[in-house]
DNA sequence: CGGCTACTTGAAGGATTTCAACGTAGGTGG
DNA sequence: CCACCTACGTTGAAATCCTTCAAGTAGCCG
């Protein structure tokens, strides 16, 4: 099937990065091989377990949590179609977190070795999975300064936004609309708040005309209203190309 | 010179993860070509300024953070000596960070150039120096949690833990003694909260007998009481040697 | 000694949590 | 087809943790 290879979401989005041949394509794809479909609340991958293998999300929203002992949980990420997860899993492993899919979730999964092989003959394709790993220490070092510095109201608009931008990128949005498939108590867990309060919160910003919300349609009316109201920057979030003199280093 | 090669932290510490070989080491030890000294607060790496190199701590502490607009800042991650800051770098392109000296520094820098072509002929070393990062990230998620979901005792509880068993990896450590060269106000900034609140928290700690401090001397006189208050995981910092499959691989 | 920086302490205020209850929608089984 | 159940959103009131403001102290260096 020639199309697949635009099907998957994952080789579309390393593709943003470098330009890919066909072949390079295909040796990204061959890591799909074994897809599988789980249900909303399914865990993964268990904080604590040994890791050996990597998930490529196809379809669905998931979740990577640190889980206390008493129950408390901090979602670190949003795992959305295209992203990765434990791409040096072979070298840290053990899971420091649990993986969780929030929806239900459409999941490739391949072993670690995989990726090191990619690592010894691919050094372009290592790069932009490197890459990757890089984008996401972006996002929780974002993410740390939310937890640590903004307050609530910061956090949800921050919140909404990254996620539009993330959406936008992945082809997921609709003008200033996009689906968000998670309940109150999923948001609180990842912005470090109580259920109630991202109720009010919310509560707030619609009355305030900044967002529009329709069971799990969310509107953001008043974009420059919210980027105002939070020193958003994308820049940890942009999919620049891959700077021209390494690319063509990495050709070779 | 030939001790010159143990006297680098940041060898050292790769040291612990892979077996290198003198050559590996060498190879290693000339990206500290350039090493320089800069005084206390120094910034050394803006925020939103182009990258373009790799900074390797030799001697002295820094902190990476994140600045909002209006002042509040929060560091995401202590800098230690051995560490290394910036290893894709040259695939970031933008510094999504500060980073600033927090006591007196050595420091060595190297384009990051030199780290991609580690990447193109040393696949054993770049796994390695990608196994950094994805340490790096661990302790990211532990941070985020930290900022999420612990109260103000526990935040300092495990800041004083994590530090303890990073600095016991480095070598510097008496007993349960280490020196703790940064003010309560960047203790602050690390752990999401006020510098008044720190202050009253590490008096509690001390006057439950869990610790003792004697200017930047810090002693933890109750690990296990400590590691009970915060279920503290240090799986996330272990220095495992990285696997022998692996390694065999790389090794050719 | 003066001036800086960091640490300490008290009191008041505020943001967020907790507890508890109610409403609603969708799904299931009788 | 209705009754029940569960999950989720909503709302109010009280409690709490933490922040802010303000002032005072201690140590260090020129």
């Amino acid at each position: 099937m020639p199309g697949s290879l635009d099907l998957s979401p994952f080789v579309r989005r390393v593709g943003l990065f470098v330009a890919l041949s066909d072949r390079e394509r295909r040796r990204l794809r061959s890591l799909e091989a074994q897809i599988r479909r789980v249900p909303a609340r399914t865990e993964l991958v268990r904080q604590g377990d040994p890791q050996r293998h990597c998930l490529a999300v196809r379809d669905g929203w998931a979740a990577r949590a640190k889980l206390l002992s008493d129950g408390r949980r901090q979602i670190t990420s949003l795992v959305l179609p295209g992203d990765l997860v434990g791409v040096f899993t072979d070298v840290a492993g053990v899971a420091d977190r649990a993986l969780v899919a929030v929806t239900e979730l459409e999941v490739a999964e391949f072993p670690a070795e995989a990726v090191m092989e990619l690592f010894l003959d691919q050094p372009k394709l290592a790069v932009a999975l490197a890459w990757t790993t890089a984008r996401d220490e972006a996002m929780l070092a974002e993410k740390a300064a939310t937890l640590g510095r903004r307050t609530a109201r910061e956090r949800v608009i921050h919140f909404l936004l990254e996620l539009y931008e993330r959406l936008r990128l992945i082809g997921r949005t609709a003008g200033t609309r996009f689906t968000l498939p998670i309940s109150q108590e999923v948001i609180a867990d990842a912005l470090g708040l109580s259920p109630v309060h991202v109720n009010r919160t919310l509560i707030r910003l619609r009355s305030d005309g900044l967002i529009r919300m329709d069971g799990a349609q969310v509107e953001l009316c008043d974009l420059a209203g919210l980027r105002g109201a939070v020193d958003f920057e994308d820049i940890y979030l942009l999919h620049r190309r891959m700077p021209p003199p390494l690319e063509r280093r990495l050709a070779a």
